[in-house]
DNA sequence: GTAACGCTGTGAATAATTTCACAGAATAAT
DNA sequence: ATTATTCTGTGAAATTATTCACAGCGTTAC
């Protein structure tokens, strides 16, 4: 069991996870491998690489347990007690945001929302509290939030990024499209869809091209 | 100039053009890989090799001339013809992309949305027409369609992919927390929130806790 | 019992990606 | 002109990530 695990892993552990409480909704008890591998689009040895990081281990003959193995990952991924999340920015992917995770983990939800819009603070959307950005350090620290989303124009980002960190949050899952300057102790994630458009189109335009070449 | 070109390089390239863009309307005529690489959170050195695979080449001297790597970046990029996307869902999600999206890269814009909500179709949302599903084949086709958008719930989106993909597409966006099932000359990229927040609660949460031990 | 099967866990090999480090080049200063 | 400077472009090294391949094991079949 390596002392540290790989960001790629920990994505794929959380992709199981999910997998898996489909599976255990589907009533399957057992699973191999090869099959978790086929359902997350990776390789087995993949898998199995994976899951040596949170050390459980399967049978030889009957592969893993789907829900010890579940409940495995979600020991090693989720905090011993609840982690609260801010949201800065409640324009339309804000509220889509919103509308995405509410009632899905109820360890990992949104606990609070920032907005300079007068109209919105104080209003509960998906059944989450709109504050005014000012609120954002007394909120952050009395509700013990540790990570942000960031769902603002970008020349608000880096703004709204300081505030959430001065306050004591360590992690950011950022969807505007700006590089953050942060502290090398706090974790960003980017989620920057104008760059993985890009990429589709351009993928999909190379693969049509390929295509048409191999008929030669 | 490699043959092909990973997918790591290709959505740097896309960051690099998005901030040369923003210096270009700031005035800046001219910058080093070391500027430009602070820009992007990355060394000199990755910008250099990166740009290497699309064969610009800089001066010693002056580093980098700010239009003509952005234009050449495009060059490489887009097709040289414009790309219509699909998007398919017009839910919160869906509605939240078509506007983040409007007016952004006329080259590379959603020209066609899909919902089964009869409400909504024939209705013009964020200056983009919506079809039912029914209508996507056509559509698609008539409007040489290459690139989708899927921002359907989980159980609808391999349905979508498999219609999409019969009437043309090349490549996918994939919001549904799903992993999805296509041929292997299709390309797909997939935007999972939910895996993405647990990542970032994971690593925020490991850091806090080395922080500590730190002090120690 | 014991033989056969098909899995897991993992060391070793390979592949992909990033970083190092330096030769060579364009300019500015003298 | 010549020298000094500081960059670029790029082989080579290092690092990171993935895949291979197989010993060993739990189970089932006989």
């Amino acid at each position: 069991m390596p002392a540290t695990v790989s960001e790629k892993t920990i994505g794929r552990l959380s992709l199981y996870r999910r997998l898996l409480y489909e599976l255990r909704s589907a009533g399957e008890e057992n699973l191999y491998s090869h099959q978790l591998a086929q359902m997350a689009g990776v390789t087995a040895a993949q898998v199995r690489r994976d899951l040596m990081s949170i050390g459980y281990s399967g049978s030889p003959t009957r592969g893993y347990d789907v829900r010890e193995l579940g409940e495995s990952i979600g020991r090693f991924l989720d905090s011993p007690i609840d982690q609260g999340v801010a949201l800065v920015g409640v324009g339309n992917l804000g509220r889509a945001i919103m509308a995405f995770f509410a009632g899905r983990r109820p360890h990992l939800r949104i606990v609070a929302a920032f907005d300079t819009d007068p109209y919105k603070v104080n209003r509960v959307i998906q059944g989450v509290r709109c504050y005014s950005l000012e609120q954002m350090p007394q909120v952050v620290e009395s509700e013990g939030i540790q990570v942000g989303i960031l769902a603002v124009p970008a020349v608000a980002a880096q703004g709204a990024a300081d505030t959430l960190v001065r306050a004591g949050v360590r992690g950011l899952l950022n969807f505007a499209p700006v590089p953050l300057r942060v502290a090398p102790d706090i974790y960003v994630e980017d989620i920057d869809m104008t760059m993985s458009l890009e990429k589709v189109a351009y993928f999909a335009r190379q693969r049509a091209t390929q295509k048409e070449l191999q008929t030669w």
